[in-house]
DNA sequence: TTTATTTTTTAGAAACAACTAAAAATAGAT
DNA sequence: ATCTATTTTTAGTTGTTTCTAAAAAATAAA
């Protein structure tokens, strides 16, 4: 139906206006896709003329409805195709990124649903990231940075704000994923950087701000 | 590395040499490819430019070592992932190819052997069809047309050579499918249509001579 | 061996997706 | 309000993949 660039750009249209800077900039979008202000002017105007988008000269973009269905179809499909590769064939949260960017684009209408239903209707990605579900509802979770725990609380991580490999790598080698249970020991009013336990290891370690910043917890 | 047309291309060309076409003509690959003429001969010149193929005008084209290896490798992922469709997703043998075809230009050096070592290494798809190994060796496999089985032989349905989904399903609802015994117990001089028996459903029917034609077994 | 038919290639064009360089519009600062 | 800096758009180009129409080559027929 729409063409894999044309996908791209609306998912990243989505990622940026649903972070709160809606309409989406010309700028924002070619940092965003890696590439150059023409290349996205150029795409602006023919997902305007295909309806998937509002495009105001010198202003920015906006998704249609049926925009925001497809892009939104698409971060369900990332989402699940990363489960499938972490769960089923055993890949690490940080191998899978590049994979689900060329699987999301597989066309058909009953795959991703079968996918779903053979993943167990998973609700949150191997990142933490919400999966939607068929209808386009996000599951909701109220998360919040690591940093800002208080000195004494408990909390379980659910979710990572940096995808980067550097940084999930970083975390594996800590011992630290999804699920795993932290209680803040201390905050170095210096730098900011967080003295913790991992609760099921009994292991102590010290985060840095940049790094607790980046990572989501839930409290217990 | 290759784009998902380059792809299609080596891929029919392989398809067609190992038919026995070889070299492969301009017009073969045009229909097989469901496309015209002149698009095939531009295609030609680029896959000879890329050292993928030899192409010689007027006379035809033929893989290189390389154009084989990739062809190869793009098969081995085709079937590879009608196995995981129709094993772990559950869908029927006339609905995976399309799929198929979009999954096989998925490009990661490591996810076609992970998802071959979940499958449990398959050597046949679900057609019957030999799956490559990663080293690009074919599976063998005495196959012949149920035609050929002489009267009061038994025989195994083990693959298709009309991949339809219309023959597809109507061998469904004959109860016919991968593995099903089949006792030839008449042969009709006037049509070569042939009576047999399921012998596991304990079950006769009549099959027409391009249908007997369209089913491989191996005999009993 | 000409002639006719079929096949293949060339020529030219269109759609898509990217780029650089230059012009235009907007936003920020004096 | 004017000048400056940044952002965005326009213009022009490249590479890919497709197409139709016309020319050239190969094959088949007379
Ligand atoms: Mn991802
Ligand atoms: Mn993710
Ligand atoms: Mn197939
Ligand atoms: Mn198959």
């Amino acid at each position: 139906m729409y063409t894999s660039s044309e996908e791209n750009y609306l998912k990243a249209i989505l990622k940026l206006s649903r972070k709160g800077d809606s309409p989406v900039t010309t700028g924002a979008l070619a940092a965003e896709m890696q590439t150059t202000a023409p290349s996205v002017t150029d795409m602006l105007r023919r997902l305007a003329e295909k309806q998937l988008a509002t495009y105001e000269k010198y202003y920015g973009v906006q998704l249609t409805e049926e925009g925001v269905r497809i892009a939104t179809a698409l971060v369900r499909r990332h989402r699940l195709w990363e489960v499938f590769l972490t769960e089923k064939l055993g890949f690490l949260w940080d191998e899978v990124h590049d994979m689900a960017e060329q699987l999301e684009h597989v066309q058909h209408p009953e795959l991703i649903e079968r996918l779903d239903a053979f993943l167990g209707h998973p609700r949150f990605d191997p990142h933490g990231d919400p999966i939607p579900d068929a209808q386009g509802r996000w599951p909701e979770r109220q998360r919040q940075p690591l940093s800002n725990v208080e000195v004494g609380g408990q909390a379980v991580v659910v979710g990572v704000d940096d995808h980067s490999t550097a940084f999930l790598q970083y975390l594996d080698r800590l011992g630290i994923g999804l699920g795993v249970h932290i209680a803040v020991l201390e905050r170095v009013e210096y730098d900011h950087s967080l003295c913790v336990r991992l609760v099921e290891q009994g292991r102590d370690l010290t985060l840095s701000d940049k790094a607790a910043r980046s990572l989501f917890v839930e409290l217990l």
